[in-house]
DNA sequence: CAATGATTTGACCAATCGGTAAAATGCACG
DNA sequence: CGTGCATTTTACCGATTGGTCAAATCATTG
């Protein structure tokens, strides 16, 4: 039986109602009834199509994850190691300034001590970024990157790019513009290739 | 009428409790009971000692605030700036240290859209950046800092040194070691030694 | 020790929490 | 049009929420 017309419509709004109220206030903050009136849904009516709170929470998580990690997983390693570096802080960048909301999902989950993905974090997660730190000391060892800590630099480029989305209001309060990716964007390219460009 | 030793104490230990639970879950997803539990206290009696939830919470935000802008302040325009650069990251890096939970309950304010304190984040924080985004633009200005934006390089010191505190878990798990903070304190001062030290 | 104020407790409250059951309604299709 | 299934609503549940109140207990001091 394939899903009807009515069901993917409302399935995707209480997602994105979801994803709107989980990521402001977290998982134990938010409340079905918040989640119901931002999806335009009676509460048992939202139970119908998500057996529960939890459920809704994981399927965000779920889909997040994997959009999360995709930047890291186009760096090619026949690619010109700078441009690749740079390339892949442009597109986490764009992730947070297209995505904010899926990015203080995250956050929330983490800063709560990850409950919920902690084993996607010790497997998936984990031997992504040591695929991606390997080929970054190999391209330091080469001498065509600076001298950097690979998973310290890895990391970096998280809580740069993902800083403009996460403290968001934070960021507007104290630079005045409405648009605070733009700036963004020059000052993490200019950040890291003066980290990562190898000495002459 | 001075504080006796027992209300001393008592406060003390509610604001630990309070700080330990808030800053895992946010204000609204933490509860009474479990900070009085953290306390050692009755529900009652906690609140004999703070009028309500949002008292406790505005207690530790205000002593906050003052402890998480000190490094901030404590550059000082007379002395060398490459060195008043690195040595405000050290310090704010120590913060992160020495305070993960304080930093954790400011990013969940923030990630909340900052409710309480967004009249503190629009005056006092603002008035504060500004004036150190003044200072290194003078440096900048004089030829004794490269070539940076002043408020996306102070943003930057807040994100790097911020996420190894609020993601903390993370970090454990990507980067396998019981004090991810030695090394982040080699690959921080290197990556703004590169992004601040003014060309030959 | 007595008394007085500081502290703690137990019983309780209305509101809200996540979730359920069943009846009512809507809708597509023969 | 009517039948059968998908959808929605109404009414409700026990547990937990933030918070109150008065009584009980404690600690200090004259």
């Amino acid at each position: 039986m394939p899903e009807t017309r009515i069901q993917s419509r409302n399935r995707a709004a209480i997602l994105d109602a979801g994803l709107e109220v989980f990521s402001r206030y977290g998982f134990r903050g938010a409340t079905l009834d918040q989640i119901a009136g931002e999806a335009g849904l009676s509460k048992p009516n939202l139970l119908y199509y998500f057996q529960s709170k939890e459920a809704i929470h994981r399927a965000l998580l779920l889909q997040l994850m994997d959009a999360w990690l995709e930047p890291l997983r186009d760096i090619d390693p026949a690619g010109e190691p700078l441009d690749e570096m740079l390339d892949y802080v442009r597109r986490k960048l764009a992730l947070s300034r297209d995505y904010p909301r899926e990015s203080r999902l995250f956050a929330n989950e983490i800063l709560s001590g990850a409950p919920h993905i902690d084993d996607t974090l010790a497997s998936t997660l984990r031997d992504l970024v040591d695929g991606a730190a390997a080929l970054i000391a190999d391209w330091v060892a080469e001498g065509r990157l600076a001298q950097v800590d690979p998973h310290h630099t890895i990391m970096s480029v998280w809580a740069l790019t993902q800083h403009y989305a996460d403290f968001d209001v934070q960021v507007r309060a104290v630079l005045d513009t409405d648009d605070p990716l733009r700036g963004a964007e020059a000052h993490l390219t200019q950040l890291f290739d003066r980290l990562l460009r190898p000495g002459a």
